[in-house]
DNA sequence: GTCTATACATCGATAGAC
DNA sequence: GTCTATCGATGTATAGAC
C-alpha cells in the first residue's frame, strides 16, 4: 500500500468503487447480468468507459467484485437463521426458506452466483475463495444439526439448489417451490433417521 | 408452402438446415453455448455469415432450433427407461439416472435447455411448446408409478434438477451426485408412502 | 491520479449486387 | 442462394491533456 487505508484519497477511491458496483447491480437488474455494458456502467456513475479501468482491471474484475459481494451478502442473510432450534427439522426449514428467499430477491445475483450466466467469465481465485469460505460455514451449520455424512450434505445441497433453480426458472416471483420446503425437509430428515437405524 | 415438401429443392434446404444445426452443436461443445458466432458457424458449413439468414431468421432462431432438438433428444433418450418395473422405486431410479446421464452427456445442451446461459435469448413459442410436450410425458410417466399429487411432481422434478445442476457445477465428468440417486429416490418414495398413511 | 479521445477487433444484422 | 460491403455496438487498450 502506498497510501494509508484511511487517507482522504483512499476513502474517496473506496467510495467510488462501491458506487460502481452498486450501479452495476442496478444495471444488471434492468438489463440482465450478462448484458452489463462498461459504457452504460460508466455513464451511470458519471464517467466514460475507460475511466473504469482506474478502479477495476476490466469487466471480469467487476464481475468478480459482484460475485464476492453476493456471497458476503448470503453469509449476512443466513446469519441467525440457521442456528439449532428445538429440533433439526425447524432449523433446516428456516435455513432453506431463507436461502430460497435470498435467491428470489435478485435474479441476476442468483444467476451470477449459482449458474454460469456470464459468457466467458469464471470467478477469479480470490472471489472463488469467498464462496468457498461460505461453503465451509454451510457444512459447519449442517454438522451442528447432525448432518455429517458428506453424501447427506451433498443431497441436502442438491435439494436446495433444485428448489431454487426450479423457482427461478418456472415460477419467478411466486412460491410454487418455496412452499414445498417443509415437506422436502421432512422427507430429508426422515431419510437421516432411516440411516441411523442401520 | 410454395414448394412441395419432397421436392429436390426442399430436400436440399432441409439437409443444409440440419447440417447448420449439427455444426452449431459442435461449435457449442468447443467454445461454449453462449460463444456461438455466426461467422464461425457459417465458415464451418462453407458459407459466409449473411447466408445463414437464408435458413434461419437470426441467431435466436438457431438457438430455438437447438433447444427444440434438445428436448426431442431427451424424449428419445428417456423412451423405454421410465416404464413401470417390478416396483416404482426401480423405475424412478432408472429414469433419474437416465436424466442425469443425458444432462452430463453435453454441457452446452444442458445449459441451453435448463439454464438461461444464452444472454438475451428465451425460447420462442414453438420451441417452448416442444419442451412443454415433453413435460406432459414426464407427468404421465410419474402418474404411471403412482406419483399424482402436483406437489410431489414438483418435488421430484426439483430433486432431479438439483442433482443435475450440482453435478454440472461442482463435478463435471464425475459421479459425485449421480451416485446419490438411489438414496434420493428411496427418500422420495418413503415420503410418498408417508403421505398415503395420513 | 483521473479523465477524455481514440484506435482496434469482433459481434449480429442489413442492403444490395450478381 | 450467396456474396461483398457496411452499420452500430461492444470490450479492450493506449496516448496524452490537466
Amino acid at each position: 500500500m502506498t497510501t494509508a487505508g484511511r487517507s482522504a484519497v483512499a476513502r474517496r477511491r473506496l467510495r467510488r468503487t462501491e458506487e460502481i458496483i452498486a450501479a452495476a447491480w442496478a444495471l444488471a437488474e434492468r438489463d440482465g447480468i450478462a448484458s452489463l455494458s462498461l459504457r452504460d456502467l460508466a455513464a451511470a456513475v458519471g464517467m466514460r468507459a475507460p475511466s473504469l479501468y482506474e478502479y477495476f482491471d476490466g469487466k471480469d474484475a467487476i464481475h468478480d467484485a459482484m460475485f464476492a459481494e453476493g456471497w458476503t451478502a448470503l453469509r449476512r442473510h443466513m446469519e441467525g437463521r440457521t442456528a439449532p432450534r428445538k429440533d433439526p427439522t425447524a432449523a433446516l426449514i428456516a435455513g432453506t426458506e431463507a436461502f430460497l428467499d435470498f435467491c428470489a430477491a435478485s435474479l441476476p445475483r442468483y444467476q451470477l452466483m449459482f449458474t454460469r450466466a456470464v459468457p466467458g467469465w469464471e470467478p477469479g481465485e480470490s472471489a472463488y475463495a469467498v464462496s468457498q469460505s461460505y461453503y465451509a460455514t454451510f457444512v459447519a451449520d449442517l454438522a451442528a444439526v447432525g448432518v455429517v455424512d458428506p453424501a447427506d450434505v451433498d443431497l441436502f445441497a442438491a435439494i436446495g439448489a433444485g428448489l431454487a433453480a426450479q423457482q427461478a426458472a418456472n415460477d419467478p416471483g411466486g412460491d410454487r417451490y418455496r412452499r414445498l420446503v417443509p415437506a422436502a425437509i421432512a422427507m430429508f430428515v426422515h431419510h437421516l433417521q432411516e440411516g441411523q437405524d442401520q
